[in-house]
DNA sequence: AAAAATGCCAACCGCGGAGAG
DNA sequence: CCTCTCCGCGGTTGGCATTTT
C-alpha cells in the first residue's frame, strides 16, 4: 500500500544542505521563482534532491524573511495562547509570528515550552522526587471573543490582525488572560487520599475546571465528593463558583464529549496524568511501579 | 578528561486535501 | 464522479552540540 515516492530516493542526495546547494537554490528561486512545481525544481535549477526536501530548506531556512534565533517572551506567550486555543496547528501558530517556521514553532514547543510549562519532571526513578508537586506553571484562561481562528480549514488565518495580537500579548496576564492553578496544585489540594483510579474520572471533571475552552462553566457531574474540596478560589472571568455543583469554592465546565477532544489534555497525555496524580502528595499512592506502565514522563520529561 | 546523557534543531516521512484532467 | 499529482501539514528521527556524571 502507500503512496509512490515523490523521487528516486537512490539518486537523491540526503542529509544536511552545503551552503553550495543553499546558493544554488537561493539563486535559482530569486530568478525563476517555483514554477509552481516544487517536485521538478531540483532538476531545473540543477540540484541532486528531492523536491521536497527544496521545498522545506526554502520555507524553513532560506526565505529572506525567516527569523534567526532565540524567541522572545512575547513571541513564547502567543504560541501558548495559540496552542491552548486550538492545540497543534504549528502553521496556523506560526503564521501569527511573522518571520517564524511552523517547524521553528514546534521545535521550540517541543523542547523549551513543554517544559517550561509543564515542568522537566524529575528524575523519574528518584523516589525523593515521588511525591514532589511537577513544576507546573498555571495555564490561562483565555476569553474567546477576544480571538477566533478559523476553525473549519487548516489554512493559515492570515485575517487575524498582528498589532492585536500584539496587544494581547502585552496584556496576556492582567486582561485577557487569567491564571489558574495548575490541576498539580489542585490535586494536591484533595483533602483526602485517594487511589489513582478513582481518581481518573474526577480528573476529568477537575481538569476542565476554568478550561479555556469553557469559561463559562457549567454542572458536569452530580454524585457529590468530599475528595474535591478544592481551597482555591476561581478566577472572576470563569464565572461564578457553580452552585449547582457539588465541589466548595470551585467551579466545573464541560468540553466535548471527553479528554480527548481536549488539545491540551491530548498533549499532556496520559503519562503526565499518571504523574501528576502520583506526585500528589494526598492522592495515596503506593507503589509507583503499578502504574507506571506507558511511557510515563516520556511525553513531558523528553 | 572521558563517557554518558540530554538538548536541540534540521530534515525526513507519510498522510490528507485541493485541484486539474 | 474518479484518478492522479502536487502541496502542505504534523509527527518523528538523526545527528551534532552541550551539559552532566
Amino acid at each position: 500500500m502507500g503512496r509512490a515516492p515523490c523521487c528516486d530516493k537512490a539518486n537523491v542526495k540526503r542529509g544536511p544542505w552545503s551552503p553550495e546547494e543553499d546558493a544554488t537554490l537561493k539563486n535559482y528561486l530569486h530568478k525563476n521563482g517555483t514554477g509552481g512545481n516544487w517536485i521538478s525544481l531540483p532538476q531545473r535549477a540543477g540540484l541532486k534532491r528531492c523536491g521536497k526536501s527544496c521545498r522545506l530548506r526554502w520555507l524553513n531556512y532560506l526565505r529572506p524573511d525567516i527569523k534567526h534565533g532565540a524567541f522572545t517572551e512575547e513571541e513564547d506567550n502567543t504560541i501558548i495562547s495559540l496552542f491552548y486555543k486550538m492545540g497543534s496547528r504549528w502553521s496556523v501558530i506560526a503564521a501569527n509570528l511573522p518571520g517564524r517556521t511552523d517547524n521553528d514553532v514546534k521545535n521550540h514547543w517541543n523542547t523549551k515550552l513543554k517544559k517550561k510549562l509543564f515542568g522537566a519532571n524529575n528524575n523519574n526513578n528518584n523516589n525523593i522526587n515521588k511525591f514532589n508537586v511537577p513544576k507546573i506553571e498555571a495555564p490561562f484562561i483565555h476569553n474567546p471573543n477576544i480571538y477566533q481562528p478559523s476553525s473549519s480549514s487548516s489554512t493559515p488565518n492570515h485575517s487575524f490582525n498582528h498589532d492585536h495580537n500584539h496587544n494581547l500579548n502585552q496584556n496576556l496576564y492582567n486582561q485577557f488572560y487569567v491564571p489558574i492553578p495548575s490541576f498539580s496544585t489542585l490535586l494536591a489540594q484533595c483533602s483526602t487520599p485517594t487511589s489513582p483510579m478513582s481518581l481518573l474520572p474526577n480528573y476529568t471533571t477537575l481538569s476542565n475546571m476554568g478550561h479555556p475552552y469553557n469559561p463559562v462553566p457549567t454542572p458536569t457531574y452530580s454524585s457529590p465528593d468530599a475528595r474535591y474540596m478544592l481551597h482555591t478560589p476561581v478566577p472572576e472571568s470563569v464565572g461564578p463558583p457553580e452552585e449547582a455543583s457539588s465541589v466548595s469554592g470551585s467551579s466545573s465546565a464541560v468540553y466535548g464529549s471527553s479528554l480527548e477532544d481536549d488539545p491540551f489534555f491530548a498533549e499532556l497525555g496520559f503519562g503526565l496524568m499518571q504523574e501528576v496524580m502520583m506526585n500528589s502528595p494526598n492522592c495515596g499512592y503506593g507503589d509507583q511501579e503499578d502504574i507506571k506502565p506507558q511511557g510515563l514522563g516520556q511525553s513531558v520529561a523528553n
